[in-house]
DNA sequence: AGCTTATTCAACCAAACGGTTGACAGGCCG
DNA sequence: CGGCCTGTCAACCGTTTGGTTGAATAAGCT
């Protein structure tokens, strides 16, 4: 098995998955609750939750014959944490590089006009 | 093909890809550069920049031969909006549930011990 | 023009994915 | 006890994925 940020990724990866989460948001929920409105078998969303669950974003009780899904929002920090760290740096750059382009600007009169977006756009 | 929510999602599930996003945080690079770490193919490496291209995380230019890959940082917002989302909307019912638990506490006298963990744990 | 470098396209392969149907285990309830 | 839910396991199927090698395209360099 791959890691777990690996496997949250993934997990959340298929709209039918996110849209489970979504629904856990709300209230926790059986299998075959969570899996009524959707047009797959059941058997499909119980693969979707074992997704879920390997990922971590997921725990299941054990309540009569039921087993209630709830969602463990804690994963999602995992996630934001990665997010939040690249984007800082690439944040950080993008101002190291705004710096250095108003400093040519400075030095160089009126030359050429600042390709703040470059060749892509 | 999936939305773009699926595709940055699926996108970033690979560790080879995320390690990419990591490294463009620093500096733009080429392909060849971005490949010559890892053990696979630069084919390989062209597939996976494919990917976080169709999933706009990334963009490349035309500097010569050479097609400089660029880190869109903006796309990340996607991802933390959803996230963000859902996190909040789960926390609010933890909060909700933690008024309903001290009110039950509050009405009845130690009769059970909170089941602040329920069934799992 | 002709070679070289950078990148992608194409065909192929094994493994994983998302779905199906059918069988089976656990726990209620008449 | 016997049946009925609820949920999972197993086998199967078509598609996607991540990798390979080999050939093709594109843009310098001499």
């Amino acid at each position: 098995m791959a890691d777990q940020l690996s496997r949250v990724f993934a997990a959340l990866a298929d709209p039918t998955r996110r849209d489970l989460v979504a629904r856990l948001t709300v209230a926790d929920a059986t299998v075959n609750e969570l899996a009524e409105p959707y047009e797959v078998s059941v058997q499909a969303i119980s693969k979707h939750l074992k997704v879920l669950e390997d990922a971590g974003l997921v725990t299941k009780g054990r309540v009569a014959q039921t087993r209630p899904v709830h969602l463990e929002a804690e994963v999602f920090d995992l996630m934001t944490a990665w997010i939040e760290r690249y984007r800082r740096r690439a944040e950080q750059r993008y101002r190291r590089l705004d710096a250095v382009l108003a400093e040519i600007a400075d030095q160089t009169p009126p030359r050429t006009p600042p390709p703040t977006e470059g060749p892509r756009a």
